[in-house]
DNA sequence: GTTGCCGTATGACTTTTGTCATCGTCAGCA
DNA sequence: TGCTGACGATGACAAAAGTCATACGGCAAC
């Protein structure tokens, strides 16, 4: 039996994903939990307890901390843990962050739930998985032509901040800010920073 | 045995939702489909066969033609069909179009699978049922303040056109285009277009 | 060890936005 | 009948955003 941990704050997904998982005669849904820092506590008290978990299964999007954040904390309580994420906006961006904290496998939610076990089977033998279309999406993306700080200034700027605002966040000086926001207007080919917000965001660039 | 048909096109998800509802022993989920003209068809396919569907559980988001617009033709096929809306974006918005349409419920995802099955029951008998706190949340979100032309101009606005972008596709002037800008950005506290799009958008106002 | 790029900053300049006053038409309503 | 408010437009002005040249220190590559 594969031991497994998931976390999804949407009950409604999480509870219908376990009744679905706890079906197959080799996976055992050992608990299921609604936030990142419950599955970290659920791991922990696990692995303490002497019943470590074998795949803990996230969803992306969380309120509080995010899917890809709480499995970087789970590979730094436990290097190697098997963990998967889930989510239903296959961004490139995420994809990229998730392989580089270590994710062993990144699903949509539009794959089948067939898969969803198989690809738990496989995390649990060690191995990877990245859903092929999203890995396609993510190499012809490519990477990032925005340096850091323009990446930084986007960020906020696409919330409509002012750049006097925005240069308070990044302690900038607002001339600098309009530098950087200047540059990545240019870079992305578009002709104000909320049109670059949202094209590097389409991207995953920010 | 209550007939249910389910649209989402997140197949983990929706698949998930099937096998729960099928561990019912008054619901069965006679099909499952992954966008709202698939669901159309089958519904209208197995009204045809003197076999109808009482309850419809249809996601909000999907690609294509959208949950609310999908019951909305059921509703015009079946006046009185039971639908049920369920979404992982709560916004008051969307609920008030839904019930506009003639939905019988709304749920976010984050409801229990309890819930859901009681609903689907509550649905089926002619009741309606409204998640209490997106309720209240429509409540309070209270009566679009915006006038249609000043929701029009916001909506392209939203996207980081500029004001002849916007000006040629409602076919103003530019010089009313800002104007109207300007009262919505008054209208909403706000200090831009950009703040104003967001906060019109988080209302379900555009 | 020079070249080039990033980060940071300033100043000057143009264009775009946002605000306001004012005007006219038309529909609904007291 | 006259008031009100939405719709549409113009012109003027102020503020914000975007562009460009220029400068200097740091750091990596060649």
């Amino acid at each position: 039996m594969i031991p497994v941990l998931l976390a999804d704050d949407e009950t409604l997904i999480r509870s219908a994903m376990a009744t679905m998982l706890g079906l197959e005669t080799d996976i055992d849904v050992v608990e299921h939990v609604g936030t990142g820092d419950e599955l970290i506590a659920a791991w922990r008290r696990r692995v303490n307890a002497g019943e470590p978990v074998a795949v803990a299964v996230i969803d992306l999007q969380m309120p509080g901390r995010d899917g890809i954040d709480t499995a970087a904390e789970l590979l730094k309580l436990t290097p190697g843990a098997g963990t998967l994420i889930v989510t239903s906006h296959g961004r490139p961006g995420y994809l990229k962050r998730a392989l580089a904290v270590g994710v062993r496998a990144f699903l949509p939610k539009t794959t089948s739930s067939v898969t969803l076990a198989d690809v738990i089977r496989i995390v649990h033998g060690g191995g990877r998985y990245v859903d092929p279309e999203l890995a396609a999406e993510a190499i012809s993306a490519g990477d990032s032509v925005l340096t850091a700080r323009e990446a930084d200034v986007l960020e906020y700027a696409a919330n409509g901040a002012s750049v006097e605002e925005i240069a308070r966040h990044v302690y900038l000086s607002p001339g600098t800010t309009r530098n950087y926001l200047s540059s990545a207007i240019a870079k992305l080919g578009v002709s104000n920073r909320y049109e670059a917000a949202v094209k590097a965001r389409e991207r995953g660039w920010i």
